[in-house]
DNA sequence: TCAAAAATATACCGATTGGTATAAAATAAA
DNA sequence: TTTATTTTATACCAATCGGTATATTTTTGA
């Protein structure tokens, strides 16, 4: 990794919780110098404009959550268990290397579902690879007989991401943690379910 | 009603959808007088300034969204008719005069959250009078023997809010109105389950 | 070590931001 | 109908917006 590439990963690194607390309009060149310690000479010698840098943020942001669910599950072995990581997890989010400002597929998709198609591709995108994920857990237990055979595999990989996803906005708005956990009892059983 | 407040009225309806699809920053003065036609000293003869336009604004999209929904609960008797109301709308929101953009509550809460105290606020005390509507709705269901004596109420009517909310999301971001009808078929099941 | 190349900083650009002072026009009360 | 008051439009403000040309510094390879 060469200087510039260094210096590209720093940019994304400090820039990404501003974006994703602030949003991509919210964001200025001014935040991202503040953020970085960096002038706007530096930053736009390494990317090519705001844009650029909103979308590696996000990137980052995402990848930052995944990661925390894969290390999670990869301390699990059956379908089942692999499934409540996410109980896990978002029951309690607080306490993992979480990006500051919450998910990002959450703040990207409601701030650029009508104004930003590039990062709304990008959140889509992000959606549906964990409804594949989720999906090919439901069905890999089914194969291995840890699940029903008749459970609505794609209804319920749909519905536990938008009560997640519902989650944490209520969360994060209200600030109350108690919501969380009844919310999140609610995921548990339709895993429970399966 | 005089004129400055028919002025006053005529502001808040022609900026709400705009700040709902564009969120507070992404709103500027120019969409302002762009939607209503009218200029800046007309606008600020009204208002002190964005904030109080924006306050307005929002109140004006929930408002909306309760209508539908109390319009639609009015038409029927049981608790259980008047919760599926919910499953009913949401199912098919675009079908209902519902504002532009999506939920006011969802885009709000997503863009205010780490931003904007005033509009955080009013957030989250629609999500908490929505959480006491549900919740009344289902212990009056209760009271008349509809619903099972033991059944979690705060649980159900937070789980109820999260996905249908996370449902929007998936929804407006995907344009996949198959995802929404099958999550809003896990939401009927929550409310089955009564 | 030294020159070429790459990365960073400085200084600036026009456009737009939210907001305001004031003048003009429209309304409301007498 | 006239006058006082309110409402709306015009013209302007400093500050900030995203972005760029160029100078300076730093890194890199010979």
């Amino acid at each position: 990794m060469n200087k510039a590439e260094k210096t590209r990963q720093f940019i994304v690194e400090k820039t990404a919780p501003v974006f994703n607390e602030k949003g991509y309009v919210g964001t200025s060149l001014n935040d991202m110098t503040n953020a970085t310690g960096l002038t706007k000479g530096s930053i736009y010698g390494n990317f090519a404009n705001k844009d650029e840098v909103a979308l590696a943020a996000f990137d980052h942001n995402l990848k930052q959550v995944t990661t925390i669910i894969q290390q999670e599950m990869s301390k699990h072995n059956t379908c089942r268990e692999k499934l409540m990581v996410y109980v896990q997890v978002y029951s309690n989010f607080q306490k993992h290397p979480f990006p500051e400002g919450g998910c990002p597929l959450l703040n990207t998709a409601t701030e650029a579902d009508d104004t930003h198609a590039g990062l709304r591709q990008r959140a889509a995108d992000g959606i549906q690879r964990w409804k594949n994920a989720i999906t090919a857990l439901i069905e890999k237990g089914i194969q291995l007989g840890e699940f029903r055979k008749d459970v609505p595999v794609e209804q319920t990989a749909l519905s536990m991401i938008a009560t997640i996803e519902g989650c944490i906005m209520m969360t994060k708005l209200t600030g109350k943690t108690h919501y969380q956990k009844a919310i999140m009892r609610t995921v548990e059983k339709l895993i429970d379910d399966l």
